[in-house]
DNA sequence: ATGAAAGCGCTAACAT
DNA sequence: ATGTTAGCGCTTTCAT
C-alpha cells in the first residue's frame, strides 16, 4: 500500500489524452461520452491509482457526502448501538459520518451545530439517550434534512425515530399468553415517563384480546433500577395478588424481581414467568443465550432506519416507530432437560 | 438560528475594510496584526454571522482537522466505549471524527482506507474488538499518524493502546488480600488468549508479595461465557481445593461462578469473594452500584488516550498499556446492614 | 462528444 | 502591518 497519491484528475486526463472536464465526466459516469474514450480514461485512472480528492470534490460541488451525528453523552447510554447502526448504514451508501458527542446544552449544541454547518454536512442525525425527553427542534437551523433517534423534539413534524413501545408491550403480553400465563403483572419505572405508559398500554391491549387485564401494575415511585425490581416484587407478593407472570419495564428491574421471587422460594419461570425489556445482555460481548426473556428495542436497526431516511430522500414526517423483537430465554420457558 | 450562511470571508473583509488575507489572518489569530484592525474584522465577522467554510479551508490548507476511525463490527463488542471516548476527546480539540464501521477483511479495509485517504484525514484510529488478535499493520498505508486501540498489529513499533491486564490482575489480587482472603483461585477463558495469561500473571505477582500463590487456575478449555463460569466453579469445588476467593476472567464468568456457589449453599462474599473483569454492568444505562466487584478496563479513557496521542503530536511507539480501575461491589464486601 | 475556462472560498507565498 | 496574487483539485457552465 502506498501513501496517499498526489495523482490528480488532470494527470489522468493528460495520460488519457483528453481534457480535464471529459475526465471528470467519465469518472463520474455523467454526460454522453464515447465508450472508447470512457474506457481509456477509466483505464488511465486505474493505472495511475488515481484517488479523487474528496475535499476538493466536496468543495467544488458544495456537497460533502457526509452526514453529521450529534449524540448526547453516548457513554453508558443507549446511544452507542444507534450510532453504530447509523454509521454502518451510511457507510453502505458511501457516506462518511461526522460524529460529535457532547451534552445537549444550548451552548455546546450551538457550537457543534456551527461546526457541522461549516463542514457542509448533507444531513444531520441527532441521537438522544432517552425518548422521554424532548429537545428543542434544531431542524430549522439546518438547510439539510434532520432526523432524531431515541429523542423527542418540540416540533411534531420532525422525523423522530423511536422504538415501538406499544408493540413491545404487546409482544410481551402475547408471549406470556402463549405460554399459558393469565395472571400477569407489570412492574416499571414511574409512569411520568411516556415510554412506561406505552408499554403498559401494549400489554393491556394484548391481554384484552384474551379478555384479560393486568392483575397489578407497580410503577408509582419506580425507577429503572434492580433495586426497584426487588422492592416492587416484594410489594407485589405482599399484596397477596395471585401472579404467574411479570412484565418488567427493563432488564434491570427484571433481574431484581427474579431475585425477590427466588428469595421467596418461587421458581422462575415455573411459578412466575418474567419478561424484561432492552435485551441488555444482548448488546454486550460474549452474551449468554437462553438467559432472560426480553424485548429487544433493535436500536442498531433503528439507527440504520434513521440513516436510511436521511440519505434516501424520503419525506417521512413525524414519529417513525420502529419494531421491537422478542428474545425468548429461560425466564419464561424452562430449559429443556438434557 | 438561521440556515447556513453564504457569508464568505471576502464579505467580512470588505465590511471591515481590509483585504482578504488580512481578514484570514485576523480570524485565525495568525501573523502580526494591529489590535484595532483585528477587532474591526472580528466584529464584522460576528455581525455578519460569518461561518468559515471548513471544506474550503481544508481544501486550501491540505489538512482537514478530521481524524478517521475504522472500527471492527462495533455492535455487541467492546469497541463502542472506545469510539465514544476517542470522539469526545477529538471534539475537545476541535477535530471532527470520520467513522467507518465494518469488518476488517482485506477488501473492506482497503476500500475504507482509500475513502479515508481521499478525505485527507489528519490521523487514523483503528479500533478492534479484542486485543487477542493482531491486524496486519496499516500504518505505512497512511502518510499520517495511525494508532490502534484494543487491537494488536503485526508491527511492534505501532502505537497500540491496550488495557494493562497485568495491572488488572494485580488490582484484583491486592483487593482480595486486603479483605483478608488468602486462598484465591482463578477462572478464565482458554490461556491461548494472551490477555488471560497477563491477568493471571498480575494476580500471581500481587499474591507473591504476600508469599502466596493461586490455589487453582481453571482456564484450560474455558470460554468467556457464564456457562464456563458455572462449570469451572463446579469443578473447582469438586476438586476439594479450599477456596475463599475467585478472580474471574470476565463478569460473565463471575456471574456463572456465583450461581454455582450459591447453588452449593456457599455465601458470596462471606464464604467466597468474587472479582470479575470488564465492569460489564457499568457501561450500561441505569447501572446498579454495589453489585459485582470488577476491574474496569476504562475503555472510554483508553479511546481518549489514543485520540490524544494522535492529535498531540507525541511520538509514542509500541504498546501503550492503559490503567484499569477496581470497582468494589457486594461480591467482595458484604453490604452494610441497614 | 469533447474542450476551454470560470469559479468554489479559502490559504499562503510574496510584495510592499 | 497589510495588500496582491497565485493556486488547492475539482465541478460546471458554455462553447464548439
Amino acid at each position: 500500500m502506498s501513501p496517499a497519491s498526489q495523482v490528480t484528475l488532470s494527470d489522468v486526463a493528460s495520460v488519457a489524452g483528453v481534457s480535464l472536464s471529459t475526465a471528470s465526466r467519465a469518472l463520474r459516469g455523467e454526460g454522453r461520452i464515447a465508450q472508447a474514450t470512457r474506457d481509456r480514461i477509466v483505464d488511465a485512472a486505474r493505472r495511475l491509482d488515481f484517488q479523487p480528492n474528496m475535499l476538493a470534490q466536496s468543495f467544488a460541488s458544495g456537497r460533502s457526502r457526509t452526514v453529521g451525528i450529534l449524540s448526547q453523552r453516548a457513554v453508558g447510554t443507549f446511544s452507542a448501538p444507534i450510532i453504530i447502526g447509523a454509521v454502518r448504514e451510511l457507510g453502505q451508501s458511501d457516506n462518511a459520518t461526522l460524529l460529535y458527542d457532547a451534552d445537549f446544552s444550548l451552548q455546546t449544541l450551538t457550537s457543534n451545530i456551527r461546526k457541522l454547518q461549516s463542514r457542509r454536512i448533507d444531513a444531520l442525525l441527532m441521537v438522544g439517550d432517552t425518548p422521554d425527553r424532548a429537545l428543542p427542534s434544531v431542524t430549522d437551523a439546518f438547510p439539510v434534512p434532520v432526523a432524531y433517534a431515541f429523542l423527542g423534539t418540540t416540533d411534531p413534524d420532525d422525523a423522530v425515530f423511536l422504538p415501538d413501545y406499544v408493540q413491545a408491550g404487546r409482544l410481551a403480553g402475547e408471549h406470556l399468553l402463549e405460554i399459558g400465563r393469565t395472571r400477569i403483572a407489570h412492574i416499571s419505572a414511574a409512569p411520568t415517563e411516556a415510554t412506561v405508559r406505552l408499554r403498559e398500554q401494549g400489554v393491556r391491549e394484548s391481554l384484552q384480546d384474551a379478555d384479560l387485564d393486568l392483575v397489578a401494575s407497580l410503577t408509582e415511585g419506580g425507577t429503572w433500577s434492580r433495586q426497584w425490581g426487588v422492592l416492587a416484587a416484594e410489594r407485589l407478593l405482599a399484596s397477596g395478588v395471585d401472579v404467574d407472570a411479570i412484565f418488567c419495564g427493563n432488564d434491570q428491574i427484571a433481574f431484581g424481581a427474579i431475585e425477590t421471587l427466588r428469595a421467596r422460594g418461587l421458581r422462575v419461570p415455573d411459578d412466575v414467568a418474567i419478561v424484561g425489556m432492552d435485551n441488555w445482555p444482548g448488546v454486550m460481548p460474549h452474551q449468554d443465550v437462553n438467559g432472560l426473556t426480553t424485548v429487544d428495542p433493535r436500536l442498531t436497526e433503528l439507527g440504520a432506519a434513521a440513516a436510511a431516511y436521511l440519505t434516501g430522500g424520503q419525506s417521512a414526517t413525524g414519529a417513525q416507530v420502529q419494531p421491537c423483537s422478542l428474545i425468548i430465554g429461560q425466564s419464561t420457558v424452562p430449559p429443556v432437560a438434557a
